[in-house]
DNA sequence: ATATCCATGTAATGCGTTACATGATTTG
DNA sequence: CAAATCATGTAACGCATTACATGGATAT
């Protein structure tokens, strides 16, 4: 049901096609929400059904056309409904830390491997909301600027607070992540220069 | 398939019933993985089909069975060769962000609420994983107990500082998420001391 | 005896991913 | 005119959640 509201949130600041939407759930956004295609799709026929959004044939090109979705009176009305809505927390399945807890069932070079991989990870992940985070303090955000232009200009910093607050914390969380990968490295060269690593097999039933 | 590997490390320290598989995945262990008995059941039975783990009736009271898993060799080797591969890292979607970056659409209190839910909810994420972490490097731990039971009494420090820094990977997520959480509602405080604020409406299309 | 574990499932539904498909428009 | 982009879907599959169901064993 989020990728609903995840819509909604994009379509409160303009209407769009759903190849935009696609777009942003893969591109900048997707960082943050991400969603292919082929979910988004159905999901605006159903959200229209709904009365939720409202689907406009507009010109493309010449000869063709393509459906922008703009947000109606009702979804503004279900989107505010549901951000008063206290959200439930799905049980935790971390499947990186999982396997960190049995490093031991693997080497010293696949484990470092995987740490390494998680650091690339995050930190790509870091880099790309940083950048997004400076755009939107800055105001450089196209969407942010589209977004901004519908409120009076005392609003603006406060949506602005919120949306790079929310991007703040992602950016703890990826920076968090590195710091216990790194962790993890010191770890396993202790582990390796001491005499006793990886006779591999357990001793017995 | 993470679920499968899952199985499989709690497999690899001793044998066990479906349902105490259930019993791990929503008890202390669960605040780490999570499933519910609907999925484990039909999945253990797939690995059995699979040759992954060996399933044995064994007696249960005076006139019942239960049936008891073992890891077989071929599930050790599944295990390991999991181990050895990095793991895809699924597109990030983040609800709880996503809705704090919407708190224009609600009030001060609404968005209050969901920083305090977000707080306490990590605090007790926080504490359960504390309270393991502590008995995992004081060997209190039983399933730690009956897992380093199989290894040459070298080994136990390594297994378990692995245990022990896949959950500080968890409480140092579960504390970023309340730290990030407390800034949030400095923040509050600081836009709801301010005059203007949620004259609710944008100005105009 | 009665409540609480222990034990094991089925069924419906929804969300998400991957793969498969197609065609128009714009840009170089 | 070819490539990239814009545009819109369908279909199959798998994983996860929720609800529905049942019955034996143990402890008080």
């Amino acid at each position: 049901m989020s990728l609903r509201y995840a819509l909604l949130a994009l379509l409160t600041a303009e209407p769009l096609t759903g190849y935009d939407a696609a777009k942003r759930f893969s591109g900048s956004v997707g960082h943050v929400w991400h969603a292919p295609d082929s979910q988004i799709y159905p999901e605006l026929r159903r959200m229209e059904q709904a009365g939720l959004i409202d689907g406009k044939q507009v010109p493309w090109g010449p000869r063709s056309t393509k459906k922008q979705y703009s947000i109606t009176d009702l979804g503004i009305e279900a989107f505010r409904e549901w951000m008063c809505t206290p959200i439930e927390y799905t049980p935790a399945r971390n499947v990186h830390h999982l396997q960190a807890a049995y490093f031991e069932w693997t080497d010293t070079e696949h484990a470092r491997a995987h740490l390494q991989n998680h650091i690339d990870y995050y930190a790509a992940q870091l880099a790309q909301w940083k950048i997004i985070h400076r755009s939107i303090l800055d105001r450089t955000n196209p969407t942010m600027v589209k977004r901004t232009e519908k409120y009076p200009a005392e609003q603006h910093e406060h949506i602005v607070a919120f949306k790079a607050f929310a991007y703040e914390g992602m950016i703890s969380l990826a920076q968090t992540e590195i710091d216990w990968a790194q962790k993890g490295l010191s770890l396993l060269d202790r582990i390796a220069s001491s005499d006793v690593f990886y006779t591999t097999e357990p001793t017995g039933q």
